[in-house]
DNA sequence: GCCAACGTTGGC
DNA sequence: GCCAACGTTGGC
């Protein structure tokens, strides 16, 4: 099993939005980078993801989802109506994929950027080096238990 | 709203 | 294949 972290900009979709969503599960779609995309081809069922909030206050990481389908076309590349729509991708050749993620669990409270910055162990993490924008990213399992240990 | 960091595009 | 120009991200 292998850890990840998601970002979002809670005003595009946040971490209400997945508890509302059908099964508590969304289609992580829209993401438009090469390498946030291969990342994602290597999720795979069961693998734990944090869900971070961008772009807001706080800054902070909410709670865990869980992968519950790895990755497969993203729908949106194909609709021209979806502002994530592709004109150089076809079915027959897809360039970005999606998967699925389900609300695992809701931390007692965020864990705020600021907080995560204090804390030893975690000076590589990728959501933490400078200038870091991949919006979705590996966690070694030491960071993972890092941070899930800071919250019940 | 600013701006540093990063990714992508396209002329050459 | 280099790299300048441009667009985007995201913390502050």
């Amino acid at each position: 099993m292998k850890y990840w972290l998601v970002k979002t900009e809670p005003s595009e979709f946040s971490w209400e939005d997945l508890k509302a969503a059908p099964g508590q599960t969304t289609p992580w779609e829209g993401v438009r980078n090469y390498q946030a995309r291969n990342y994602m081809r290597k999720m795979q069922v069961g693998d734990l993801v944090f869900f971070y909030h961008s772009q807001t206050n706080p800054l902070a990481i909410i709670g865990i989802a869980i992968v519950v389908r790895g990755a497969y076309p993203d729908p949106t590349q194909f609709d021209p109506s979806s502002p994530y729509f592709d004109p150089q991708s076809t079915p027959e050749n897809p360039r970005w994929e999606t998967v699925d993620i389900q609300y695992q669990r809701e931390f007692s409270a965020p864990i705020s950027l600021p907080q995560l910055k204090e804390i030893p162990g975690l000076e590589n993490m990728v959501l933490l080096r400078k200038g870091s924008r991949l919006s979705v990213q590996p966690v070694t399992e030491r960071e993972w238990r890092i941070v899930s240990a800071l919250r019940e």
